[in-house]
RNA sequence: GGUCGCUUAGCUCAGCUGGGAGAGCACCUGCCUUACAAGCAGGGGGUCAUAGGUUCGAGCCCUAUAGCGACCACCA
């Protein structure tokens, strides 16, 4: 048997359990059709990202989930890998390559994109490695790249598939542009934020008269490109101006006057200009009446040559200049104040600009529906169930998704364009001749594709497809998705539609939502307010097992937590509780043999007592994680391992186990270890490392934790008698500390113990238990008795149910005081059972309440009274 | 503007379908009792945001209010 260090050191553990676990190949699954599968993917981390507490809590919960099916003997595969993340990788490495003196530009599309791969290999593979660190328990055997070869392939795959059925199509539409990254982005990753910024209000000239009229605008420098200007067509102040023209003041450009009930009378003047090219309600008013669209802007936010003196200003370096020389020339009324929202680009922050521009786009209507259907039915089921308004809310709301970015880095769009005749190809290869115009000079569309594209098609394109596996066969759709509920709109809702467009079937049947992990001041972690905490230094000092155990506990699906250091320090402790426990276990083994054991018969009560809550604890855990209520099962976990095992059972056996002659030795033996490998497989989900190196010190053989069986409910394990019996010797130990810290009596002090009772079955139980006063409550020497003859009459007692308990503590009791406590415990059991009595003619109580809680509560009155009538008794013998 | 969430012990948070309020940390008292001082034993501390309602019974369900937070949104 070997023997333990002291305290647990989860440095030199950690790494060389990890070790042993791959190389036994214990994460890889293969297809096994004996078994149920049980499925996670994980959501890809970006391979320019650091291990970070999200991930570390996002990570956990999948670990958790997968070790705990496994266990339970399903297949359990979960499949690892990492996201291009083609903007966020793209700005990284042109900032990289910044330092070395090179543009993007000066490389040319391919150079740079071997500089992005070169990025790929020295550091995609860093957060794999980080996240072996926490424990995680992924087939690293099929690890996957959203631009591997596969993945790529799918992505080809969708794109034609939707291209053919006209769920994906070119146009040019008013679109989210961001004027520092230069592309277009899709609604999704456009930030609204509110803004410090001002009203202007402008006259523009009414052609053909004297007349002016005054509108406001936010944006000045868009006039350049102003259309119309537009005004209700209710509104009786405007109605005569309706048709006619005005002129743009300083562009002496004239725009007509249009009717429209996009414009709000009561807001501002009640008139609107209109530049359908620089915003998208603008676009929508020019749509309907037919404007001209004109663009003043340059794709990096600068006005175009169209602007004539304020052509390469910054847009708004323009709108300073816009605005003094409106004032100069008389044009400008007055300037207010006015915070708004403006639309910012989720990665830069940049306020984006609307501009129109031709890019791919993919039509929602019809795919959203199934989605929202898929839920509504129950067929798949969002924790905490809440978000499904979220869900409900933008599906039902959704407008077309634009996927094409103006990048180098992601999955190029399979859209070829004849030279000659300007015809569009979708194909998987590049066509050699045009079917139109019969030449074949065709050129590849440009962009690439958005990023969450091909994260869409991750539950399926990571098991094979488009090609038919085994592994898809079996494996989908997966279990349950594990992610943050800030992107159920960028990926969770895009997988469930490309699921079901695919596949025909959803891609998972739960989805766990966890919230974020927060600085302990409750603000977000975050690089510039330089408080985030790194994971791997938590792990460095604490060990995986207590930083797991901090991010699963206390917190309920999708909602935020904060990290405290002192929460891993108290799940520290508990793992060295664990480790202190198995090292008692293991040092009274000692030339034991490891494997024994014992019948039903040869168990003593605090045995089954304690096999009977554990027995009881593993249903509970059980049905707590099928609710993906961790946080709950483990806190059960957590006080069963502590308090009723360490602090009660192990107490109690010391004796038999001290005493190597004890009959019932090998019986407290068995229990300690039976009890200990349930608590240790219940508990490995959460703190893998501990809990195998323990285990592996429990046995002679070498066998791991991971691939043992779950615990499940043992009906010969069920011992209610032996549970209740326990539970009052635990009451009446506690009773006698209570009376002795106090009196202030020090441990060392032991006395007598008198038990008074008349009650024959509660006389046995005692006398079955009297050891226990003695380890437990310090008692010299313990006697159950019918009466009190013997006792002294100043001697302190304690009324339990059923039986009163003595201790003769002679000088050190105060008669006074003694008086004082007892007339306290009774008017306590007074108003207990005056309580019980109320409720009990309660008719509506007890006409209406369920059986099982009148029963609770008349036996509750009578052990209460029963109680009383001792604490009287004993009042009126000291009173004497 | 809309939707959702939160408000429970000094702090941070649990509390599953309504049936006598819990944890960790902090605090107080006493203990180095041969598994563990990263520990043991004992203790104090809450009118569960407020006001109504439903119910025999509400931290939990309903309505309203207040404060905080998140998300969504085209008022120029």
């Amino acid at each position: 048997m070997k023997q333990l260090e002291k305290v647990y050191d989860p440095s030199t553990v950690e790494e060389r359990l990890y070790n042993t676990w791959m190389e036994n190949g214990y994460f890889h699954a293969e297809v096994d059709k004996s078994k149920k599968p049980f499925t996670i993917v994980m959501p890809p981390p970006n391979i320019t990202g650091q291990l970070h507490m999200g991930h570390a809590l996002d990570n956990t919960l999948q670990d958790i989930l997968t070790r705990y099916k496994r266990m339970q003997g399903y297949n359990a595969l979960w499949i690892p890998g990492t996201d291009h993340a083609s903007i966020s990788t793209e700005v990284k490495v042109v900032e990289k390559i910044a330092k070395e003196g090179l543009t993007k530009e000066s490389l040319g599309r391919e150079k740079f994109l071997e500089h992005v791969w070169d990025w790929k290999e020295q550091y995609g593979g860093r957060i794999v490695e980080q996240l072996k660190k926490m424990g995680s328990s992924c087939d690293w055997d099929r690890e996957r790249f959203t631009m591997d070869e596969g993945c790529s392939e799918a992505v080809q795959e969708v794109f034609i598939r939707l291209y053919e059925k006209g769920y994906i199509y070119r146009g040019s539409k008013i679109i989210n542009w961001c004027p520092v990254c230069q592309t277009s982005i899709s609604d999704a990753e456009v930030e609204h934020e509110e803004k410090e910024g001002h009203f202007w209000h402008l006259r523009y000239p009414v052609v053909g008269s004297d007349e002016f009229v005054q509108l406001a605008t936010t944006r000045p420098e868009t006039m350049l490109g102003d259309t119309a200007i537009a005004v209700n067509p209710e509104d009786e102040r405007y109605a005569h101006l309706i048709g006619k023209m005005v002129r743009i003041p300083l562009v002496d450009r004239e725009i007509p006057v249009v009717a429209d009930n996009y414009v709000d009378k009561e807001f501002g003047t009640g008139v609107v200009k209109i530049t359908p090219a620089h915003d998208p309600n603008d676009f929508e008013v020019g749509k309907r009446h037919d404007l001209p669209e004109i663009c003043v802007m340059n794709d990096d936010g600068t006005m175009n040559d169209l602007c004539g003196k304020y052509a390469g200003m910054d847009r708004y370096e323009a709108r300073k200049a816009l605005v003094a020389d409106l004032d100069e020339a008389g044009f400008l009324v007055k300037v207010e104040p006015h915070t708004h929202n403006v639309g910012t680009h989720d990665r830069c922050k940049a306020v984006i600009e609307p501009m129109i521009k031709a890019q791919w786009f993919v039509k929602m209507e019809e795919m959203a529906k199934p989605a929202i259907e898929a839920v509504k039915n129950g067929e798949m089921n969002l924790v905490p169930k809440r978000l499904e308004k979220t869900y409900f809310h933008w599906l039902e709301n959704i407008r077309d998704w634009c996927i094409s970015r103006q990048l180098w880095w992601g999955h190029r769009i399979p859209a070829y364009y004849c030279q000659d005749c300007g015809e569009i190809v979708i194909a998987r290869e590049k066509p050699c001749t045009c079917s139109k115009c019969g030449k074949g000079n065709f050129v590849q569309d440009e962009d690439v594709l958005d990023t969450w594209f091909s994260s869409a098609l991750w539950p399926f394109s990571t098991l094979g497809w488009p090609n038919k596996t085994e592994e898809l066969e079996h494996f989908y759709p997966t279990s349950v998705l594990v992610t943050g509920y800030d992107i159920l709109f960028f990926w969770v809702i895009r997988m469930v539609f490309s699921g079901i467009e695919q596949m025909g079937e959803i891609p998972f049947k739960d989805v766990l939502f966890h919230g974020l992990v927060r600085a302990a001041d409750g603000r977000k972690m975050s690089k510039s307010l330089g408080n985030g905490v790194d994971p791997l230094e938590v792990i460095e000092k604490y060990g995986a097992d207590a930083l797991r155990l901090t991010l699963v506990t206390g917190n309920a699906p999708g909602n935020d937590m904060r990290f405290y250091y002192e929460r891993v320090e108290a799940n520290r402790n508990f793992g060295n509780k664990l480790w202190n426990a198995a090292r008692f276990i293991m040092m009274n083994y000692e030339g034991e043999d490891i494997n024994l054991t014992v019948s039903n018969d040869k168990l003593t009560p605090a045995d089954k007592w304690i096999l009977s809550k554990v027995n009881t604890l593993t249903k509970e855990v059980t049905d707590n994680m099928d609710k993906y209520d961790l946080g709950v099962a483990v806190q059960k976990l957590y006080d069963f391992a502590w308090e009723e095992f360490c602090d009660w059972y192990i107490e109690m056996v010391k004796p038999r186990l001290y005493n190597k002659e004890d009959v019932t030795r090998p019986a407290a033996l068995y229990t300690l270890r039976t009890v200990m490998i349930n608590i240790l497989k219940m508990l490995h989900p959460y703190m893998p490392f501990i809990t195998e190196e323990i285990f592996l010190g429990l046995q002679d053989q070498e066998e791991t934790i991971m691939l043992s069986q779950w615990p499940t409910f043992k009906e010969e394990w069920n011992f209610k008698a032996e549970e209740e019996e326990i539970s009052l010797i635990k009451e009446a130990v506690r009773n006698i500390r209570n009376l002795r810290s106090e009196m202030n009596v020090p441990p060392s002090r032991k006395a007598k113990v008198f038990v008074v009772t008349e009650d024959e079955k509660v006389a046995n139980t005692f006398e079955n238990g009297k050891v226990f006063f003695a380890v437990l409550g310090y008692a010299s020497e313990v006697a159950i008795q019918k009466d009190t003859t013997g006792i002294e009459s100043d001697a302190v007692s304690v009324v339990i149910p059923n039986a009163t308990v003595y201790i003769p503590f002679a000088e050190l009791v105060d008669i006074e005081k003694e008086i004082e406590r007892l007339n306290k415990e009774k008017a306590k059991l007074e108003s207990e059972v005056d309580r019980v009595n109320r409720k009990l003619s309660n008719e509506g109580f007890v006409a209406k309440a369920p059986a099982h809680l009148l029963e609770e509560e008349k036996a509750k009155k009578e052990k209460y009274e029963t109680m009383l009538q001792g604490v009287v008794e004993r009042l009126a013998a000291l009173n004497k």
